[in-house]
DNA sequence: CGTCGCTCCTGGATGC
DNA sequence: TGCATCCAGGAGCGAC
């Protein structure tokens, strides 16, 4: 599913790609896809665009005019760019036209959205307000990420996966947080010595940046814009890997349900 | 306000 | 082989 990398990778080839193309049209067949077209579309209209930029797992796409369109991948969502007379690719639910190509959001599961809103009032309306530090800018530290968790109280799983705490990670990137730091994902974060905070800290940043390194994790759906598929679940330690030998110990990995996620550890590497 | 459980979805895996 | 059932899970929402 697409998360902190996944989406960075999308937003570097966007970055790329899109600045300077004119908006041309929006055609969607899920109702509930798009947010705010009705006034948002018409003032789209040839309007150039550029800027685009990742905030957590949303994608901003930023038009002349003061206009911002916002994507969320959700579970399935797929972001490929495309010529405006190749055919529907499989499971195209949304396609956004450019002068100069199309963008194509396909989405299996249809929990994928797109809002279009004006730069003044996008962040309240995508929720993109509620989100917590980026985890891969300079200000997130090991002090910031002390602070943030230093009165909550729950399994460390559940509050890595709280985007309005640290904006980014999902559950791929969660497990492999709490591998790399030796954490299991269902202990309580109230009980960890500021030492394990701080490797906590260290294997949250460790997994995603090794995410955006490779590209992404290319499990079930993702790809990056160009349709090609991202390198990091050759690197993966736990995340589907629940029976198989840990490969740091050869314990058997350990698959469990934590905060309503399907987890995986290792029950000798993570205590 | 914090937390929990439910909901949205459907292809692929699994079971009989 | 074929049909039915289960499972995956990000985030928003209502309930408490």
């Amino acid at each position: 599913m697409p998360e902190l990398p996944e989406v960075e990778t999308i937003v570097t080839d966007l970055q790329r790609i899109l600045p300077g193309m004119i908006f041309k049209g929006l055609e969607w067949e899920h109702e509930n896809t798009v947010k705010g077209a009705l006034c948002g579309e018409v003032g789209l209209k040839k309007k150039r665009v550029t800027a685009i930029k990742r905030r957590g797992k949303f994608i901003n796409v930023f038009f002349e005019g003061e206009y911002v369109m916002t994507i969320h991948l959700r579970m399935s969502g797929r972001l490929i760019f495309s010529g405006l007379d190749d055919e529907k690719l499989r499971f195209e639910r949304t396609r956004i036209d450019f002068d100069k190509g199309s963008l194509r959001f396909c989405d299996i599961r249809k929990f994928g959205r797109v809002w279009i809103n004006k730069l003044e009032n996008y962040e309240q309306v995508t929720g993109i307000k509620n989100l917590g530090i980026e985890p891969l800018q300079k200000d997130f530290t090991h002090e910031r990420f002390i602070k943030i968790f230093a009165r909550k109280k729950g399994n460390v799983k559940r509050l890595l996966l709280d985007q309005s705490l640290i904006a980014g990670i999902g559950n791929i990137y969660a497990d492999e947080a709490c591998f790399y730091s030796g954490i299991r994902p269902d202990c309580m974060i109230e009980k960890l010595s500021r030492k394990k905070l701080e490797e906590l800290f260290e294997g949250v940043v460790k997994a995603l940046k090794q995410g955006v390194k490779n590209r992404g994790t290319s499990i079930s759906d993702f790809v990056d814009a160009y349709g090609k598929n991202g390198k990091n679940q050759e690197l993966l330690y736990v995340y589907g890997r629940g029976g198989k030998p840990c490969l740091n110990c050869k314990t058997t990995l350990q698959r469990t349900v934590v905060a309503g996620r399907g987890t995986v550890m290792c029950p000798s590497c993570q205590k």
